[in-house]
DNA sequence: AAATATTTTTAGACAAGACTAAAAATATTA
DNA sequence: TAATATTTTTAGTCTTGTCTAAAAATATTT
């Protein structure tokens, strides 16, 4: 059995390997996790134990792939209960998380498979995030980060990085959603930002606010 | 806050002080949560200590007005969700109870008032058991027990007692479900087992059954 | 490469919630 | 009412997951 701080810290293990890096630093998952150093030592002792994780001292950690699929499959759940808050429970993408926080787990196969169904099997979360199928397979969400488009080109904004409660506020404020098509205009690089347009305006956004949207052309 | 831990033991005490005893006994809690006595009164003193409950050494435990607004609020939760379940995601009514008992204890009002919404505000759970409102109070259900129905009468099941699997079960094989019609044939005062009648065939059911089948008249 | 800084691990402590065994209080029976 | 039985509480232990402080290992700088 997989307890709630081990899917927790899983899903930290998870979200880090992906950006490409080998092993995991257990500095990384203490700060992810808002825990100690100290207490990510002892949990990675403890899911390298029940071999979900490889972990040799002072190398970090890396899911084996009993634990990837454990991963996968906690943030499948994730996924699809914010779906389910948003498309049936008129919650907005900025309410969801701390309540999927909570739903991703419970435990019960027959329950999320069910979900799944009745959300007809979405592919994506409210905040563009792919959501893992059974076997924990990600469809690679194909969008790039606004920075990387050549001024004068323009994409749909299909996912954002960063979903805490003040980026999402910011967006909607903003009059920015999912689906937008956005035109970029000009790169500043005084101080990194950008100008862009939307169907009803223009607009100019930070860097630490274009970091985080991704466009799909 | 009040605990997962805190909710399971309020919610007992609430069950248990529903058959009009003054005071809930240790010993009554331990049994119906699987737990030993020691462990009753290590957590009945921290209920009291938080407000939930009034205890006296030796003399039982009952709930305050708060804590029993908080027991009511998380049945209310279990019994939603169990409708949820059976409604929306195909689940049969004895497959849902482990799965509301975890679901019982996330946090948010917004959910739990708008998953109500979205049920179109079920008065009864899959059982026949009633949903507490929002300020705790539960329509009381207007049935009694099939030994306490004079022979030759009828009326409809609309609650069962034992909310157990096997019970359940029992039910399902053989063909007994909420809102049927039963007629009350004769009964065996040798070992107080109850001839029967529903729509589709007799039936002989023992006095254990008997005790937990309730028809509204 | 030696010195310094950073990261990671170990050792020991703590809180929550559960347990066992023994003591204390209450109930029951003779 | 005295003796016995039952229930409840206390005292002390254990596990899980966390923490701080110190030690050990690895990285970085000079």
């Amino acid at each position: 059995m997989v307890t709630l701080s081990e899917e927790n810290y899983l899903k930290a293990i998870y979200h880090l390997g992906k950006e490409g890096t080998i092993a995991v630093s257990t500095n990384a998952i203490a700060e992810k996790i808002e825990s100690k150093a100290s207490s990510v030592t002892d949990m990675i002792k403890k899911l390298a134990e029940k071999n979900l994780a490889n972990y040799v001292k002072y190398q970090g950690v890396s899911l084996t792939n009993e634990g990837r699929l454990a991963a996968a499959s906690v943030i499948r759940k994730h996924r699809l209960w914010e779906v389910f808050l948003v498309d049936k429970l008129n919650f907005s993408w900025d309410e969801v998380h701390d309540i999927a926080e909570q739903l991703e787990h419970i435990k019960s196969l027959k329950l999320i498979n069910e979900l799944d169904a009745f959300l007809q099997y979405p592919t994506h979360d409210p905040h563009g995030d792919p959501i893992p199928d059974k076997q924990g397979n990600c469809s690679p969400i194909k969008s790039i980060n606004i920075l990387e488009i050549e001024e004068g080109k323009e994409g749909v904004l299909s996912f954002v990085k960063d979903s805490s409660d003040v980026f999402l506020k910011y967006l909607n404020k903003n009059n920015l959603a999912l689906g937008d098509t956005i035109k970029v205009l000009d790169f500043e690089p005084f101080d990194n930002s950008l100008s862009i347009e939307t169907k009803t305006k223009k607009l100019i956004i930070s860097k630490e606010v274009a970091q985080n949207l991704y466009l799909s052309l």
